[in-house]
DNA sequence: TAGTGGTCTAGACCACGTA
DNA sequence: ACGTGGTCTAGACCACTAG
């Protein structure tokens, strides 16, 4: 558990006088809830105070405010499973394996139609395409199937893939990020087989992840993961506000 | 794109101001950015104001703030992949489709060990167990395989399963929730074939949730997918802020 | 018109870190 | 000792909504 705040502040009394009130169900979705005014007479507080407390906590999606009319519970926001972004060569050390990887692709070539459609680029196009097999312990773990519109990576053909992840170097150049991903239960291909080193075709974890910038789109990379690899853990919450300001 | 404000604030445009340093490259992780007076001075502000923004900007991730000492650029957040939760019902029918489901189990029955740990309850306390296959236009799109503590769900053998969804049951007697999800790639079993009425085994989709509130946990489902149901289509954001209060 | 939220100011006292 | 952020107040003006 966490430390016990030595004295909590006003602001603190006042929102977890409002979120008790909320989640004991006393005021429930589209109630109007006490006006500034009143908090402020309840509270001995200033405006300035309960204002803030009000508005921070609209902000975060609890309430909602209408000027002229008053302070109401907000609907709930939709609960989401999220499930965390990891350089694949630190989530094999994490176990205590070593990482290694067998560089299948790493080439500049043309894009073809559907893929300059996903990067928004004209056909014919440079990108840069990879294909890592990652494995712990020797043993594959995963196939990274990986393009990157070269704009946004240098030197992509003088990387060694076997040492630095495409992830963590995507990172570095990090501008402000958005993305799509799609998960998939598929069957591995015999080539796939072949570089996971499967006996039998078994199961596999489809990830296919598109993230881009303002300046267009970075990257789409397919991530398959077979048998024992195939699980992710993730948590569950209210969705992520939207990022940017106010 | 959403409407422009007609009179940006001035919080607003000291925190763009702050956010475009950032993005742009000027002020990078760990850097000491001006101070509370120096904004002050910049922007002709007072003091309240600049310090609402910059414990704004702090509170969403973008800032630390050390007593004393300074403000910095915060590490960036993380990113994560999130997936919305939605009713099965509204899932099937907002594709067009007529929903139906067949009730292949609704019993209460004792909890074995393994479940009475997950549900931190007493072994052979008791336990709703419910198992309903979703259908669209007759064709199984999802099993699901839930236990349900019944301490939070009245009446639970007089629910009419192929009309509501316990989804939605769950979701009306909402409390603030948490809880995890792992998700992995599977070959149906003999009576998963037969339940979901495919001809081969193919690969599933198998999403385990477990949620609870403040009273304990509410429940553990298991939702298989198959074909081409076997698939989710998610979104790439920062890692959300923790949902309770500051 | 009265009450509501939206914004901002000027000033105060405090606790903390650095020099 | 000085500057930093953390908290809070009292008051002001505005725009909006309701009755």
């Amino acid at each position: 558990m966490s430390q016990v705040d030595p004295k909590p502040t006003l602001r603190d009394r006042i929102g977890a006088h409002i979120i008790g009130r909320i989640s004991a169900g006393d005021w429930t979705v589209g109630d109007r809830i006490p006006s500034e005014s009143e908090f402020v007479t309840e509270f001995g507080a200033s405006r300035m105070t309960v204002h803030n407390v009000l508005r921070n906590l609209t902000q975060r999606g609890f309430l909602t405010r209408r000027k002229g009319a008053g302070t109401y519970v907000a609907e709930p926001r939709p609960y989401v499973s999220h499930y965390p972004h990891q350089d694949i060569i630190e989530e094999i050390e994490a176990t205590g394996a070593r990482h290694t990887a067998h560089v299948v692709t790493q080439e500049l070539r043309q894009a073809t139609e559907g893929e300059a459609g996903d990067f928004g680029i004209a056909p014919g196009a440079t990108l840069f395409h990879a294909r890592v097999v990652h494995a712990a312990e020797g043993v594959p773990f995963e196939l990274e199937d990986r393009l990157i519109n070269p704009a946004f990576l240098a030197d992509c053909l003088r990387i060694n893939l076997a040492k630095r992840s495409l992830f963590s170097l995507l990172m570095l150049a990090r501008p402000l990020r958005d993305g799509e991903e799609s998960m998939r239960a598929v069957i591995a291909s015999a080539e796939e087989m072949e570089l996971l080193q499967l006996d039998a075709p078994l199961a596999c974890l489809e990830l296919i992840r598109r993230t881009w910038t303002d300046a267009g789109v970075v990257t789409r990379a397919r991530l398959l993961r077979a048998g024992p690899n195939a699980i992710l853990q993730g948590r569950i919450a209210p969705l992520p506000l939207p990022a940017e300001l106010p």
